[in-house]
DNA sequence: AGATCATTCAACCATATGGTTGACAATTAG
DNA sequence: CTAATTGTCAACCATATGGTTGAATGATCT
């Protein structure tokens, strides 16, 4: 129906399913940060942490710039906005849906033996 | 800071990453739907669907419930609403920081060269 | 140039995903 | 009872994650 660039859904849901990296995502809230910067706070080789700031840069959630032999790394909130609009969007078409649908469920198990076929309702 | 239910926050961003299991939940927006009926559009074996509900039902976003010999299911939608406001927590903090962020990095840029020294700023 | 610092790369390991097929269990129909 | 339907389980395969260590690259300091 909506269409949304549903083209990175996939890796940006990814990359939000690691603690780690959400924690390096709410670090980088504060300002840029260096890749040492970022992994201090981990119990991880710093090889670790830069695995996972590649994977937040491929989902287009973090890029990266040199300075001087340091990489800072800052947010690229676009992604975000994919990921937000599209869990938002089915939040709230399933809200509208859910009164009906509980009241509908709950009038169903009270049912549920005298009535063993049922239409399927569409829309 | 905000202690948000991170808990099943993994279990739920992971599942939504995948095209297959966001159909899935499209569908089921829809209403309650069987195993087979979600598993008619897709091009993969009934168990491979099977097992993505699995996932959905891991991740608190899906339940099921017997009707006969049929595993009808549902939707769950807690979860999603912990997903939601972890982003749009970060999206909001996030979006006040940057006009003031960019402003700064767009000076930076501009006299990089001058100044190889460049003091942190700590919020 | 040589040493050092910041970061990545490469190889490796264990576990999880995403899919397959075939056997099994549960339920209903004949 | 037997057969068909619905779905899961088990075993398997290929690829991706998430981590390690050690070597290699790039930039800066002396």
């Amino acid at each position: 129906m909506v269409e949304y660039n549903t083209e990175n859904l996939d890796a940006t849901f990814a990359a939000l399913a690691d603690p780690t990296r959400r924690a390096i995502l709410e670090k980088l809230a504060e300002g840029e940060q260096s890749v040492s910067e970022l992994a201090m706070p981990f119990d991880m080789s710093l090889a670790a942490v830069s695995k996972h700031i590649q994977l937040l840069t491929r989902a287009n959630l973090v890029s990266q710039h040199k300075k001087g032999r340091v990489r800072q790394c800052r947010l690229e909130p676009e992604a975000f906005e994919a990921a937000v609009n599209w869990i938002e969007h089915y939040r709230d078409f399933w809200a509208e849906k859910f009164t009906a649908l509980e009241a509908f469920l709950e009038n169903e198990v009270k049912k549920s033996d005298m009535k063993p076929k049922q239409g399927k309702r569409k829309k």
